[in-house]
DNA sequence: GTGATGATCTTCT
DNA sequence: GAAGATCATCACG
């Protein structure tokens, strides 16, 4: 296994200040047909009803539901559901116990199971380029759950801080020196918060290239 | 390259 | 009963 993993206290804060910090770390995969991981490098930050004032795009803004429940229980944990009837979107729960907010999981660089994960994603991997191929498979949030064979029945729940888990965020040093902040994607309200974080210019981050957003070094 | 469209079904009101 | 933290595909320039 690649890396060590990250203790339930990298998870026990708000989104906004976990987000950050999950760039560049590893998810990685102990699935059936073998590991599959990915460097994280893109990610949106989601704020529990809490919050002051409370994000009217989180599921968890009008408290628990059974959906949501994931959310407000101990962080470090997998918040699998699934969107528009035929996909699926993959969070990390944060804050402690009683308190919801999450970090979604938009994109991964590929590094470990490239031929299983096109293969979960029905990819042609002849032709490609290796950069167009990594962003075909992960760039996304819905395609990295595909490519990682995550689901809302196998994986919502899990521990993602339990070394006998098979879903694990770990870290292998890899530092980032700077994000990219901008506006989340894909949500109807409150729309201009800046609680996107992504790896500047990388070649898996999903979506426009030329959102407006402002460049932070990570000190 | 950008923009529009429809698939499809779970979740909550 | 309506909306939704998406994606692949197709038209157009």
């Amino acid at each position: 296994m690649p890396g060590r993993l990250l203790p339930r206290l990298f998870f026990e804060a708000p989104p906004e200040v976990v987000g950050p910090r999950l760039l560049g770390k590893l998810l990685v995969h102990r699935s059936r047909n073998g590991l599959l991981a990915g460097r994280i490098v893109e990610v949106e930050a989601y704020l529990g009803p809490h919050n002051n004032p409370p994000d009217p795009a989180a599921h968890s803004h009008r408290g628990p539901t059974p959906r949501s429940l994931v959310l407000f229980g101990h962080a470090g944990h997998a918040y699998v559901y699934t969107i528009y009837g035929r996909y699926f979107c993959m969070n990390v729960s944060c804050e402690i116990e009683g308190r919801a907010g999450c970090v979604l999981l938009r994109a991964l660089e590929p590094v470990a199971g490239i031929d299983q994960m096109a293969l979960n994603r029905g990819v042609a991997v002849d032709g490609l380029a290796p950069e167009k191929l990594a962003r075909q498979l992960t760039s996304g949030p819905s395609r990295l759950c595909q490519a990682l064979g995550l689901t809302r029945v196998s994986h919502n729940g899990l521990d993602l801080a339990d070394s006998a888990s098979r879903l694990q965020v770990r870290d292998d040093g890899c530092a980032v020196t700077e994000m990219l902040i901008t506006a989340r994607i894909g949500i109807h309200e409150a729309v201009d918060w800046p609680l996107r974080f992504a790896m500047p210019e990388h070649h898996c981050v999903s979506g426009k290239r030329s959102l407006p957003g402002r460049r932070v070094s990570l000190a």
